[in-house]
DNA sequence: CCATTCCGGAATGTACCTTT
DNA sequence: AAAGGTACATTCCGGAATGG
């Protein structure tokens, strides 16, 4: 049986990706690599479970057990963030149509690619592509400005990002392991210090923290070519619990993208 | 004309269980 | 412990309808 994985994102893992592969695994970790690897160079071709599975000489039950301990997402959702993450490119820096831009990432149907894209970035294309436009030359800078002052007291949940202290820093919860869609709560600051989130219903979250080098400007955030964006992952409990303590760290090939259109929706 | 939403059929993801 | 397998609920794909 052929299974095809192109499918959408949103994982149910506590982390964005495992902090270091066991010993054991290192085997996992080449195979899922390389079919990571494979997944950017044919993201405009129909992908399959069993062809990724058999080059890394797994059973497709198995690879998919894999794929999710080293990545923190199911294939088809991590194939999913990297098509969507093209098409903001593509969205951005091209004058493409929304129509061929679907195509030229991999989906055949116009109505999945929007559906997909609205509901993992937050925005529609087109929205987004309007919204770039608009925004993109601002610096992210002035988006830290202009946040809203931090609440204080019993109504937020403060959380410690070590190592952003001279960057821009995005921190959003999320109730999935994969961020997609409007946060539950989210804050952007520019100086050093916990940041404070607006409290959410009592529950469990997984946390997101983005950094970027202060003087990027928006469009820059959001298309995927930056290279000093660094990211921490983690989890909290609301109420009570310890304070969330994230540490940040430059992206692996094997962390899905963050699609997520945080700047232009907080 | 292009983009978005709706909905039914089909594929996938997850929680187990079994085998090696 | 690692790998393979199954059942079934969930989610997605893609054509049709609708909106701007």
């Amino acid at each position: 049986m052929t299974r095809r994985i192109d499918d959408a994102i949103g994982m149910g893992r506590t982390e964005l990706a495992q902090t270091e592969p066991a010993s054991a695994a290192t085997s996992w970790h080449t195979a899922v690599e390389r079919a990571v690897q494979q997944m950017r160079e044919n993201l405009s071709d129909p992908q399959y479970l069993t062809d990724h599975a058999r080059a890394g000489l797994f059973s497709p039950f198995h690879f998919h057990r894999v794929f999710r301990n080293v990545t923190a997402a199911t294939p088809g959702r991590f194939l999913a963030a990297l098509r969507i993450a093209e098409a903001q490119r593509l969205l951005i820096r091209s004058p493409l149509r929304v129509t061929d831009i679907a195509a030229r990432v991999g989906y055949s149907s116009l109505s999945t690619f929007t559906t997909q894209f609205a509901r993992l970035v937050g925005l529609s294309p087109r929205q987004f592509r309007a919204m770039a436009i608009e925004f993109g030359d601002r610096p992210l800078a002035a988006l830290a400005a202009r946040a809203p002052a931090a609440p204080s007291g019993h109504d937020e949940v403060p959380v410690l990002v070590d190592g952003a202290d001279d960057g821009i820093l995005f921190v959003g919860l999320f109730h999935h392991g994969i961020p997609q869609g409007a946060p539950v709560s989210c804050a952007v600051r520019s100086t050093p210090g916990p940041v404070r989130l607006r409290r959410p219903r009592d529950g469990e979250y997984h946390v997101l923290a983005v950094c970027f080098d202060p003087d990027v400007r928006i469009a820059e955030s959001l298309d995927h070519r930056h290279d000093c964006r660094v990211v921490a992952a983690g989890s909290i409990t609301v109420p009570g619990g310890r304070p969330c303590h994230l540490r940040l760290r430059r992206p692996r090939p094997t962390d899905p993208p963050v699609v997520l259109a945080l700047p232009l929706l907080g």
